[in-house]
DNA sequence: GCTGTAACCTGTCGGC
DNA sequence: TGCCGACAGGTTACAG
């Protein structure tokens, strides 16, 4: 499922039914998603005040009040959903366990909820279970295994032309292939490289390491844009992404090439159609008459 | 070091 | 209706 956009619109959603509040307990339902849950994870977690809830890339970054961080990654099929008490316009008919709800927590009422006593309910649901859950010391995050590589936020001020055309230099292979590396930019994922790549006239083929610098000035520009655009529509859903309150994204309706195969190129005066074809194992979408 | 592929797991969809 | 294969938004490990 989710790139920086549909995971910034979960971290959003669950912001007034987390931030400031106390995990009064919470239900690990299975020992671990793709890899095992840290040891004593619910001990852990239940008291814990959460401070701030952050995002870096793909990953939601709970800072805990113990001195650790709640890490969250929801890989291909997260989603979480909020329950409970409606204040802060966080409402949503579920209140039981769904099949793959993997973690529960079951938050501190706010003072000012209409429903004394009973604070929000947040699940994690995971069907294929690529996601991950993770407890580090807050000190040291840069630290931990997952986010130590990782590259520049896009949306943040090292995304530059300058950091693109020193990381591409020389690659030999395929741009789309290239921004999908967590290591050059961090939170771009299959689709929002596509769209990228079309607004930015550039082939998902195209050698990495022969891009113009011009060319890659206009890339910075289209990442920062597509995902400003899809963050403002709350992410994309096609299938499996949900706000935390349930509702769809609405980006989808934007997309100007990927899923839409044989279809017409949207881009004013191309007469070009959509193109599918499968790099690495997956599907880029693409113009041939406007992506060189 | 770079590159491509397989693997992880489940649900959905289309074809037969 | 039921079965089967292909495919899906991510990331790591491994082979070449």
């Amino acid at each position: 499922m989710p790139e920086l956009p549909e995971v910034e619109t979960v971290r959003r959603g669950l912001e007034p039914a987390m931030t400031g509040r106390r995990i009064l307990r919470a239900e690990v339902r299975r020992d671990g998603l793709r890899w095992p849950f840290p040891a004593r994870m619910k001990e852990r977690l239940e008291g814990a005040r959460i401070e701030s809830l952050r995002r870096r890339s793909k990953y939601i970054l709970g800072d805990l009040s113990t001195g650790e961080t709640l890490i969250v990654h929801l890989g291909m099929s997260g989603r979480v959903l909020v329950s409970g008490a409606p204040a802060g316009g966080f409402v949503h008919a579920r209140a039981v366990a769904q099949k793959h709800d993997h973690v529960i927590l079951h938050m501190e009422p706010a003072p000012g909820d209409p429903q004394p006593g009973h604070g929000g309910r947040v699940a994690f649901n995971d069907a294929r279970r690529f996601g991950t859950m993770d407890l580090w010391p807050t000190a040291q995050l840069e630290n931990h295994r997952l986010l130590a590589r990782l590259g520049p936020e896009p949306l943040g001020n090292r995304f530059d032309e300058n950091w693109l055309a020193g990381r591409l230099a020389g690659r030999r292979t395929p741009i789309k292939a290239a921004l999908l590396d967590q290591r050059i930019v961090a939170g771009l994922g299959n689709i929002y490289v596509c769209e990228a790549l079309h607004r930015a006239g550039i082939s998902p083929r195209r050698a990495a390491g022969r891009i113009s610098r011009r060319r890659i000035s206009h890339l910075v520009g289209a990442i920062r844009a597509v995902l400003r655009e899809a963050i403002d529509a709350g992410g994309s859903s096609l299938r499996d992404h949900r706000r935390t309150n349930g509702e769809l994204g609405y980006f989808q309706h934007q997309f100007r090439v990927y899923g839409r195969e044989g279809e017409a190129c949207k881009t004013p005066g191309c007469k070009g159609r959509i193109r599918r074809l499968v790099q690495s194992g997956r599907s880029s979408f693409h113009c041939a008459q406007c992506q060189r």
